[in-house]
DNA sequence: CGTCCAGTTGACTATAGTCAAACACCGTGG
DNA sequence: CCACGGTGTTTGACTATAGTCAACTGGACG
């Protein structure tokens, strides 16, 4: 079965923020007119980058900050030795690059997993944006909390779970996440990630994560295909991983 | 031999902003004038935490929010299965409990490993900070910019490195960030961790744990006794481990 | 002097990694 | 339309790293 991902036709056009499809999300909480319109000054433009480039490289110095639009992408750091570790996925509504400008360099690499279409942010504005509209410095603020929890989720798993646990996990976490930025559709579900991908963010070898999978499969918690997953029993999934039940506020994004 | 961790003496009384000791630190970023006053009327008052205590628990709603004064302290996550998880060490001039008020719960625990001085705020005038001192708010981003780039190399660490290395590179951190914090104190350290800890740190037994130790030792790399380490070869330590030079910026606080 | 806790060690087990080969599917070009 | 090549997945046999269990040591402290 071939399930082309994301509709991302080479668009014409920046979209302007008014009908940014962020804003449209019912699970996103939306802007008020008056930040729509300072957005509309603070974006620069738009980015497409297509599926396996990358958007941002480790150490070096970036211009501009990002909001996914549309499109799956991935953050990770290289190993000494040429592994790479997965830290964590990225998905519309998630800013992008922001360690640049605060830190002063960005210690990961970022890359597209599917085509990905970006909102572009100048970062040198960055801080004029926490002087006009400091609700927005807070959502950042609470953007970069929420990632932080990501990443003790992500340990909690990699610490102390086993193998097939932390696959189960990873699929469980990826399946919610990608619904509440598209929308549910259905059990099958568009999934760009290779079993290479997935140990790279496990700590796993490939081979360890196939047989995790076809345990999953026999456990009959969840399908695998190339390109996608199939969720069949995603709450039995989230209990066998240890995983608590989702969190169904709105998010903020910018 | 016995080294008695940080003189914690019964302070009598919450200390004045103006004398802050953080603010006295050459390696902290000071604050103004202006936001030094500003944080008076902010600050609540103290917390004295005696080692072993908890100051923040997993799933409850908190109505403060801390900073480190005097101190170290640890965030876990407890599995399913009772196990724990140390994600990250809190070092003065850290932040606990922002997860709080920004997501409206915390996922994490926060112990004391050695008494605590904590400053205290309260949770429901974040926001008015924010308004007021959009510097302040920029530097709390800041923070949690950087608890996540931490969490980033932490991941990285127990996902692709072995047993030896991950036991390393906890050490060289550990030593740096408390020398930073404290100021070098000869390569004699105080550490108030025990081997248990390490490994709920690294998601390793404490067996093993305990035998990296030894090689280290062997390497002659670094010593470990009882609420102490040797720092013998940081470098070295550091190279071993994978961990590139320490960053050497000014950091700011709250 | 005895208890407790942290650390240490050895023997054995188990989980995950490595290596290598085969297979399936898809896209390409003859 | 089919042969071919590449990538991603699957499997088996073997290895290695780290975990488990259990006993013991040694210092700190009452």
């Amino acid at each position: 079965m071939i399930i082309n991902f994301m509709p991302v036709a080479p668009l014409p056009s920046p979209l302007p923020c008014p009908r940014c499809p962020l804003n449209a999300n019912p699970r996103y909480r939306s802007l008020a007119a008056k930040e729509v319109a300072f957005m509309t000054r603070f974006k620069r433009g738009e980015r497409h980058v297509p599926a396996g480039e990358t958007v941002l490289a480790e150490g070096a110095a970036h211009a501009h900050l990002y909001t996914v639009l549309e499109g799956w992408a991935l953050r990770y750091k290289t190993a000494e030795d040429g592994q790479r570790q997965i830290l964590n996925f990225v998905f519309p509504g998630d800013m992008i690059g922001l360690q640049g400008p605060l830190l002063g360099k960005t210690d990961h690499s970022v890359e597209a997993l599917t085509p990905l279409r970006l909102c572009v942010f100048d970062t040198a504005k960055l801080w004029a944006l926490y002087q006009a509209f400091p609700e927005l410095g807070f959502d950042i603020t609470w953007l970069a909390s929420r990632e932080e929890r990501f990443l003790d989720a992500n340990l909690l798993s990699i610490g102390r779970r086993s193998a097939v646990q932390r696959v189960g996990y990873l699929i469980a976490d990826l399946i919610e996440r990608s619904r509440r930025s598209a929308g549910d559709a259905g059990s099958i579900l568009p999934f760009p990630l290779t079993q290479q991908d997935v140990s790279d963010a496990l700590g796993l070898s490939v081979v360890s994560v196939n047989r995790a999978i076809r345990r999953l499969k026999a456990l009959g918690l969840m399908g695998w295909g190339r390109g996608h997953v199939e969720a069949l029993d995603v709450a039995a999934l989230r209990r066998f991983a240890g995983l608590d039940g989702p969190d169904e506020r709105k998010r903020p994004f910018i």
